[in-house]
DNA sequence: GCCACTAGGTTGGATTTGCCAACCCACTAT
DNA sequence: ATAGTGGGTTGGCAAATCCAACCTAGTGGC
């Protein structure tokens, strides 16, 4: 559903803050064709919603649905692993966290709150 | 680099412990030829390595090096998306927490070890 | 009234990528 | 002798992608 290309890419754009069909073609680089085709894709898979912002011209502009919002850690995650193994350089902090210090994730067992590491996790039926 | 067609998937099966050319092709339905050049690339990416267990016939296995390992919490996180969003029905679980628990993943903040929610994060330079 | 510019596309044609079935080689097992 | 396994490679075709150019319907400057 969002493996395609450009559509992960889409999303992150939306989870930033951005929405319209220019900035989401310059920021991520996909051929306006293309893009068009990608945001009409997620809109029927219930991943974006399109909101009219001006009709006379028709203006448009794209926001995530809930489903599409759930989408952050993933895109947080994927961000990590690449600012940590791609990037050679520290990259300037996207978001702070309510403590005050820059966000960074970590991932925890939902049902314990304990942080979840590679020797803490066993696989059931293998 | 992992948004290339099957790479991630191929990732998803080295994590879940599959480790031949075969039974990857199987899991995850890439073609061969593709299967091939995507191993290539992993490798040569540094997210993969390919290890020998036989010479005459050459016979190989794939394992994840830490670069690929650190993947596991994207992976984890898609799944979790596509579990609730995506799939109609409750999935057989796959992992086990050491709480004892079935393990679902809950992106927390690194820093301070809080769960990090939609309003527990805030941007940086908007 | 004229020109340039913005926003959100659509179109045509070239290029790239992906898919599939078939084939190959070097073994092993029956 | 035959079939099966493992890890590929090859050729031909279909599909997806890319790019530049174009379109429509406005707005702003002078």
């Amino acid at each position: 559903m969002i493996g395609e290309k450009w559509s992960l890419l889409v999303v992150r754009e939306l989870i930033l803050g951005t929405s319209k069909f220019n900035e989401i073609a310059a920021n991520t680089g996909a051929p306006r064709d293309i893009l068009t085709a990608r945001l009409r894709r997620l809109e029927e898979l219930g991943v974006i919603e399109r909101a009219e912002y001006s009709s006379r011209p028709p203006r448009y502009s794209y926001v995530l649905t809930k489903k599409g919002r759930d989408l952050r850690p993933v895109v947080m995650a994927l961000k990590h692993w690449g600012d940590t193994h791609v990037m050679g350089r520290v990259m300037q902090p996207v978001y702070e966290h309510s403590c005050g210090e820059v966000f960074a994730p970590a991932t925890h067992c939902a049902a314990c709150g304990e942080k979840a590491g590679g020797a803490t996790l066993t696989r059931v039926n293998p």
